[in-house]
This record gives C-alpha cells, sequence and structure tokens, in this order.
DNA sequence: GCCGTTTTCGGCCCGACTGTTTTCAGTCG
C-alpha cells in the first residue's frame, strides 16, 4: 500500500470524526490530518519502515494510529476505522478530492440527495447543481451553486492537482512574479517564501510576501497579473491567483515594520509554526503574521512588531534557523538551547566530481555538450580547486575489453595534455561506470587501474527485489576504485520512484569500506532525497555533491545539491568535496 | 490522539476569505 494511499485512508477517518462530532473528536481529527500529512510528506515507504519496525520515528504517528496502521498493512483493515467510519456513506469521501468540498458540505450534500453511489456522486453532484437545486438549499446560494461547478470542472482539469513543480522551474515561476509585483511603486520588498524557500525538492504553490504600506494598491496590481486565469480570493490583506497550467499562487502583504513576522509565518513550514506557536504559547507569546502578542497582567495584550526574521527569533530567544531546517524535526528545540548545527554552504564546495564531456569515449549513455576545456574552465570560473571528469563507460555492446581500455586511454591522455597547459585547477581522471545487473561492474580491473577513481551507478533492470539490489550495489561498490554511489535511489522527480535499496546495509558497507554516497544536484534527481541525507549524516556516511552536468550551463546546479544537503542536516564535514585537493586525493586512495 | 526545556496529564497555532448570513460556518494555508 502506498504512502498515498494510507494518508487517504486517514483523512477520510478524520473526515468521518468531523462528520459525527467535530467539537467531541476535535483532536483526533488534528491527529489524524497531521498523521496523514506526515506519511504524504515522507520519502520514505511507510511500508518499508512497519517492516523495519520504524513506525515510531514518524512524528505525529503515536501508539495509536500505529497499532491501526499495523493492522492496515496486515490485515488490510481496521476495526476501529470501521467503526468511526461507520454511518457515513461510502459516496462523501470520493467529494474530499475536489477542492472547495470538505466533511461539512460534501455529507451534507449527499444526505440532502441520498447520493449512495461513490463512483458517481460527482457527476450526481455536478447534475443537481446544474438544474439549480442546490442553491434552493438553505446556507447555499446561486454562488456556492457556481463555486461547486467550477470546483467539479476544474477537478477534472486536474487543476490544482497538476505535479509539483521541480525547484527551479519554481524559481524562475516566482522570479517572473517578483518582477512584475516590483513595477508597482507601492511594493517596498517581495520575496517568494513557502517549500520555495525552504528548497523543497518539489513546490507546489508559489507563496510571495510583500512588505507594503498600501497593500490594496498591492493586492489590486497582484490580481491584474497578465497570466493569470482566475482571482481565487482577494481581500485586504491576502490575495490568491490561478496561472496557466492550473497552478495556484498566493500573496501576503504586510507593512515593512512588521515584515519579519510574516516572512516566518509564510515560510512555514506548516509544523515548524504549529510547534514554534505552542512553544511560545507556554512563554505567554502568542505568534501571527502580524507579530508577537504578549498579555500584560492587566489583561490586555500588545502587539510587538518585527522588521526582520532574525529579530522574531531573536524575541523567542532562540537562534536564527535556516528555512531548509524548518520541518520541526529537532531545529525548534536546538535553536532554544543555541545548539543548531552549523550547514555546509555552496562555497564551501571546492570541486565538482560528476562531469560529462563531449570526449568521444562512446559511451553506455549519453555524452557531454562541451569539451572537456570548457568544462574545466568554467570550472575555474567557478572558483574550484579541482574537477572530475567522469564520463559514461564506453558502451560494453559495442566494444570489448581492449576497445574499452584503449578508448579510456586515449581520454586520459587528453585530460594530461589539458592539464599540462592549465593552472589554477587539478583534475581527476574518473568514470560513471554502470554496475550490471549481475554487480559487475561495466569496465575491468585493468581498465579501472588507469582511473584515479570511480563514480558507479545503476542505469538498467530496475525492477529488482530489494535484496538482490541491494547486493547487487554493493557489488559493484567492492571494487577499490568505485569510490562513489551516483544519485543511489534512482528516483526521477514525477516521472519514476526508483529502485528499492535496503539503506541500512549500504551505509553500513560504505562506512567500513571508505565509500561515499552522491547527492546529484539535477532538479528531477536531487538523489539522495533529502530525508535520506538525514540519516546518513546521522551515520556518520561522507557525502559528494556532485552537478552530473552534461553542459557547462549545468554547473551551476550545485546550489540544488547543496540545498538537499542542508534539507538534510550535512555540515561542512559530512561533505568530502568540501576539502581541498589534497585530502580529497588520500580519500580517493583509501 | 499526540506530546514533553515548567507537564506522563492536560494542554492542543492563528488567521484570511467567502458566502450566506445579521454573527457565523466552512474551507484553506
Amino acid at each position: 500500500m502506498s504512502n498515498l494511499q494510507i494518508a487517504k485512508i486517514l483523512r477520510q477517518v478524520a473526515a468521518s470524526y468531523a462528520i459525527k462530532n467535530e467539537a467531541k473528536y476535535r483532536f483526533q481529527i488534528i491527529a489524524y490530518q497531521r498523521a496523514a500529512d506526515a506519511i504524504e510528506g515522507s520519502n520514505l515507504e511507510i511500508e518499508e519502515l512497519f517492516k523495519e519496525n520504524k513506525l515510531e520515528f514518524l512524528p505525529g504517528v503515536g501508539p495509536s494510529i500505529r497499532a491501526h496502521l499495523e493492522d492496515l498493512l496486515t490485515k488490510g483493515k481496521v476495526k476501529h476505522f470501521e467503526w468511526v467510519m461507520f454511518g457515513v456513506p461510502k459516496s462523501v469521501y470520493p467529494l474530499l478530492d475536489v477542492p472547495t468540498f470538505g466533511p461539512k458540505k460534501a455529507y451534507r450534500l449527499v444526505k440532502e440527495f441520498s447520493l449512495q453511489d461513490p463512483k458517481s456522486v460527482i457527476s450526481d453532484i455536478e447534475k443537481l447543481a446544474k438544474q439549480g437545486k442546490i442553491a434552493k438549499l438553505e446556507g447555499f446560494g446561486e454562488k456556492s451553486q457556481e463555486d461547486i461547478l467550477r470546483a467539479i470542472s476544474e477537478f477534472r482539469l486536474g487543476i490544482g492537482k497538476t505535479s509539483r513543480m521541480v525547484l527551479p522551474y519554481a524559481f524562475e515561476a516566482a522570479e517572473k512574479l517578483v518582477g512584475y509585483l516590483k513595477a508597482s511603486q507601492h511594493v517596498v520588498k517581495a520575496v517568494p517564501l513557502g517549500s520555495l524557500r525552504r528548497m523543497m525538492s518539489t513546490v507546489g504553490d508559489i507563496d510571495i510576501a510583500v512588505a507594503t504600506n498600501k497593500p490594496k494598491d498591492v493586492i489590486s496590481h497582484f490580481v491584474s497579473y497578465p497570466y493569470k486565469e482566475r482571482i481565487i480570493e482577494k481581500g485586504e490583506a491576502t490575495a490568491s491567483i490561478l496561472v496557466s497550467g492550473g497552478r495556484q499562487i498566493d500573496l501576503m502583504t504586510q507593512a515593512p515594520q512588521g515584515f519579519g513576522s510574516l516572512l516566518q509565518h509564510f515560510t512555514g513550514s506548516k509544523n515548524h509554526n504549529i510547534h514554534l506557536r505552542e512553544y511560545a504559547l507556554s512563554k505567554g507569546l502568542s505568534l501571527s503574521e502580524y507579530g508577537i502578542k504578549k498579555k500584560t497582567k492587566s489583561g490586555k495584550s500588545t502587539m510587538v512588531q518585527v522588521p526582520t526574521e532574525e529579530e522574531f527569533y531573536q524575541k523567542l530567544n532562540m537562534t536564527w534557523i535556516p528555512p531548509e531546517l524548518r520541518e520541526d524535526k529537532g531545529e525548534i528545540e536546538l535553536a532554544i538551547s543555541h545548539k543548531l548545527p552549523k550547514l555546509v554552504e555552496q562555497t564551501d564546495i571546492k570541486g565538482d566530481l560528476h562531469i560529462h564531456s563531449s570526449f568521444a569515449i562512446d559511451p553506455s549513455h549519453d555524452l557531454g555538450k562541451n569539451s572537456i576545456e570548457e568544462m574545466v574552465s568554467q570550472a575555474k570560473k567557478l572558483k574550484y580547486e579541482y574537477i572530475g571528469l567522469s564520463e559514461h563507460n564506453p558502451s560494453i555492446s559495442k566494444h570489448n575489453s581492449g576497445q574499452i581500455y584503449s578508448l579510456i586511454a586515449r581520454r586520459n591522455e587528453n585530460i594530461e595534455q589539458i592539464k599540462s597547459s592549465t593552472k589554477n585547477i587539478r583534475i581527476f581522471k574518473l568514470l560513471e561506470i554502470d554496475i550490471l545487473s549481475n554487480g559487475k561492474l561495466a569496465v575491468d580491473h585493468k581498465s579501472l587501474s588507469i582511473l584515479d577513481g570511480a563514480i558507479v551507478s545503476i542505469h538498467s533492470s530496475f525492477a529488482m527485489s530489494r535484496d538482490k539490489m541491494t547486493k547487487r550495489v554493493i557489488h559493484g561498490l567492492s571494487h577499490p576504485k568505485a569510490k562513489i554511489l551516483a544519485h543511489p535511489t534512482g528516483r526521477l522527480i514525477n516521472q519514476r520512484v526508483g529502485y528499492e535499496l535496503d539503506f541500512d546495509k549500504i551505509f553500513d558497507f560504505c562506512k567500513k569500506n571508505n565509500k561515499a554516497l552522491e547527492i546529484n544536484s539535477w532538479p528531477t534527481r536531487l538523489d539522495l532525497p533529502d530525508t535520506l541525507i538525514m540519516e546518513a549524516v546521522k551515520n556518520n556516511i561522507k557525502l559528494v555533491v556532485n552537478t552530473d552536468s552534461h553542459a557547462v550551463w549545468q554547473m551551476d546546479l550545485m546550489k540544488y545539491g547543496v540545498a538537499m544537503a542542508r534539507r538534510g542536516w550535512a555540515k561542512k564535514n559530512d561533505i568530502l568535496n568540501t576539502l581541498g585537493y589534497n585530502d580529497f586525493n588520500e580519500w580517493l586512495k583509501m
């Protein structure tokens, strides 16, 4: 059962509680929703966590829900869930997927019109709305009837449910909008926040905060955005629009002197904010996007505004928390005790080791677009100390091992020539080598011996059992020259989930044998994912941040890999390519 | 039902916006 399916069931339980007695089950509803959020947002498969007895490490899943999940995954049903859902027509649940429908509205309409069939309930409601029957109900009207019709039609078109954007695309979209907003003279500052600022690997909505003394003017400028499809809502301080492609953009405004609290609020994450606000409450403070409210002895409350985010956290006696950490994974406690780790920064990176040039090595996979010289020259521009050339190995179906050897040797000679005429940068002779389905490398020992090291990776036969795949990878990493496992999960964001690996075993092997895992910066890879980076860091596994560049411009993607490292709480000393040339070279030989 | 830098009991974030309403319910972030 997938994470999404499990989360959906938990949301149905929450909705059922809400339908039965919202007041009575208020906290159960929150608990089930929070558990659903946690499961949906986890990159790790719940089914696997369950098998490994690690469900308890999932925040928001306590003893009760954990026991229910165990029943769900072993028996396929849960007595307690059946009890909660008893009496709620099954036709309520499909409606919950349609925006603007919550448990109350869905239940009300299902009951009012005796709609029993979950398969047809959405079109049944659409028909009723078209017949004007919904507007006649008490509490409904023409406008809500129209809203329902639009929501259903947009739901059918997939608007709002479109796949989440990869980071660079989201940056581009946000930049375009910020540029447009800044054309208004009333905009003092405009900053993209939300998951984009936290550098999540994918971004759903684009959130933008504006500092202004004229919120009304800014909002009317915002909703006149030329690429707008429609206005979702428009108020005194905030507004939301839908742009082409079905993407939502949310805007919040705040006076410049209170902008710090808006930055904090709108950056999130939701769970970070909830935890922070609960902590503040225990100190007698109430937090919101407007500032910090303090109750005085007379019972009145005063509001303190803060212009910067640093001051916001400072007023709570906490260290400022980097946005990448704001996921409620322990950062608040550490900020209170001023013990947050110092995260790795892009300027710490001394070299990029996963570089594909256009050298005619006749590779098994795609060749780079630019020459070795061009890639090296770009590395110099980026102020790197070293670069690793790591084209794919020569195709094994087209060449025998002797031919493979001479292709690699020719590339090495080419590198040597460039080395002799190049100053201020060192070059490693690497290669990205396929781990074949039997675990052997696609290049033999003799060819490996003329390399400084090898990056190994999986590019075929993805559908393998977890056990077999783990053995395959470990076998591939066993050669002394194989030092780095590239894009370890094989995932492609929005395209495929990747293969299954037992990371406990991989970590163990890497630690004992001085191997490193790659954090691949390619926007649709971002692999390792942040949650696994966090695990790796906890286990003291060495990591390398690479771009996997196939062209000069792609070497700028390093920032995304570093962002993932930071989201995984990696410090400078967790990342091997922050080492100077000599130290890195030493490690390669280990 | 979850959770712990005042707590293993007793709390539980805070607000915007819309539609249908003369004061609020529902949904959303």
